[in-house]
DNA sequence: CTAGACCTTGAACCCCGGTATAAGGTCAAG
DNA sequence: CTTGACCTTATACCGGGGTTCAAGGTCTAG
């Protein structure tokens, strides 16, 4: 597969293709005689993998080295677990101020539904947002 | 008020106030004969205003968009309404994400685990914390 | 042979939410 | 009159994640 193949496949854009193997999260690829980059289509899991884990906000270079210890499964270092563990932390903190900002647009989503909306004043522009109680 | 007045009254810098000034959420203020900028008390309102907004995952220009509908005499309710249960779907989905995420990284880690940690005691060997390929 | 669709590179640019730096003006106290 | 705290502006920078631009090389169909 050339890299427009690839990049029609995962929906993205060659740009982001290249810019991917530049920031180390792809290997770098074949190329043909004339210079063009070939991949294996084993290069669009890889390139979900990716997409999965920046979704759940980790930075490239972090999904890059969970890519590294994922695909090679050799040398474990203690230092990788580390980082994983610290990740799967930063995860499940993250975890928690997300849920706690869920209850607080619940909250004031259900008090802008028990509201009148003439209780606006200029000052404090919107009732619906305001301090937490 | 002056600036830092401000500033120190809502917790922010000064650079963060004249910031939000470009960005189009505080109005311009008057000035004072030399040049400076004088505020009434109310824009600690608004500024707290903005706080919230940001505390409940809103972005700047959002919040920029809520003043100015208020500015214009807009009761704003249903957007902020609207703009709130956006919100809301997005704060869950990244939670779904978090917790695919969670259980990629406690798979990695418990496979690091099973893999021998001998193998890795050399800091160079560690291919993950090694410079790019 | 030429058009056009592909590919290559490097560099510059964009958004977000600020922060830092530089070079200067203003003002009150000592 | 100087010091120091405040204020002004413009400009650059940060990280993170790309996108766009410019200037070219390559391949395939007609």
């Amino acid at each position: 597969m050339r890299i427009g193949d690839v990049a029609s496949a995962v929906g993205l854009s060659t740009q982001t293709i290249r810019f991917y193997e530049r920031r180390g999260l792809l290997p770098k690829p074949h190329r043909d005689p004339n210079g063009y980059r070939t991949y294996d289509p084993a290069i669009l899991a890889r390139l979900q993998f990716i997409r999965n884990g920046q979704g759940a906000g980790l930075t490239l270079l972090e999904v890059a080295a969970i890519l590294e210890l994922r695909g090679e499964g050799t040398s474990p270092c203690t230092h990788v677990r580390e980082l994983l563990s610290t990740k799967l932390e930063d995860v499940r903190a993250r975890q928690s101020e997300l849920v706690a900002l869920e209850a607080e647009l619940e909250s004031l989503i259900s008090r802008s539904q028990r509201l009148d909306p003439a209780d606006c004043t200029d000052v404090a522009v919107c009732h619906i947002i305001a301090p937490r109680r």
